[in-house]
DNA sequence: TTTGTTGTAACGATGAATATTACATTAAAA
DNA sequence: TTTTAATGTAATATTCATCGTTACAACAAA
């Protein structure tokens, strides 16, 4: 199984939200257009980066904004306010190991720290990267 | 979106073969008994095993057995041969993004290479644990 | 030939992701 | 105050992967 699109989706948010603020209102409606995808999903990803507190969104008049300096919001933070993640585990195990086996009864003991690093070295990564790298890559391209 | 618990459920398979080899003939039945799953998806798995190379399997007289020294089977290789990931993608991409738009013309030129750093250092982590870790571990605990 | 096992097809149940429609709520502008 | 354009959210549908289950043909050894 892969990560949700809605992590991408949130990253291609920043990315408008940055690029085009001053030109226009950035309303779920016109993230949809961008990214083509439904403006309700578009306004549940706000929500919870809002809930996140990265974003702010203004209610009644329309409008999404940054409330961080770019480089204080990593790939780490976004990923972890879109839930990619059932309760913090990458990892899915198998719910019902037979505990009558000294296999089956120890298994976690066994894989829990290895799969914790893993996912570690995972999320490592992700928090090394921020939005600045983004808009850098953006203003280089365009 | 979890990993499929296909993978822990392959290192279980490995760390029963290896405990229980001269005791016991390792079918599906057995496997199937120790993780508590049913013996078709524990078969499954074990024909993922062993087109990857991983182990040997008897029809007819049954049995399964590991082909490699413990510490040449990391879980990279595991985790390959089940198949966690389409396509060996780890992140999900909105399929149509907007070409129209600047930003949805160019999110995989700005995203793409951020995220096959976080994959690659998961998998380095990945191939960084072997089968020999998992029986010490279990040595210790018997 | 019998027996126990593997390989696999077929079908179902469940849950997550994503799309879509609808509408109450809200805030600013007219 | 009314209009207008958003947001927040519920409800429903579709699709897809996972996992469970039954059934049975193919197989190999006793």
């Amino acid at each position: 199984m892969q990560i949700s699109s809605r992590f991408t989706l949130a990253v291609h948010i920043f990315a408008c939200i940055d690029t085009f603020k001053d030109e226009y209102k950035i309303t779920s409606d016109f993230l949809a257009s961008s990214t083509n995808v439904n403006p309700v999903i578009i306004r549940k990803i706000l929500g919870q980066l809002k809930a996140a507190g990265l974003l702010d969104i203004k209610r009644g008049s329309g409008g999404a904004s940054i409330t961080k300096p770019l480089d204080k919001i990593s790939f780490l933070d976004i990923y972890y306010a879109v839930e990619c993640i059932d309760n913090g585990e990458l990892f899915h195990f198998h719910e019902n190991p037979n505990m009558e086996c000294p296999i089956g009864r120890n298994i976690h003991l066994i894989m829990d720290d290895k799969l914790k690093r893993v996912q570690g070295a995972m999320e490592k990564e992700l928090a090394s990267i921020t939005l600045q790298d983004i808009k850098k890559d953006i203003k280089n391209m365009l």
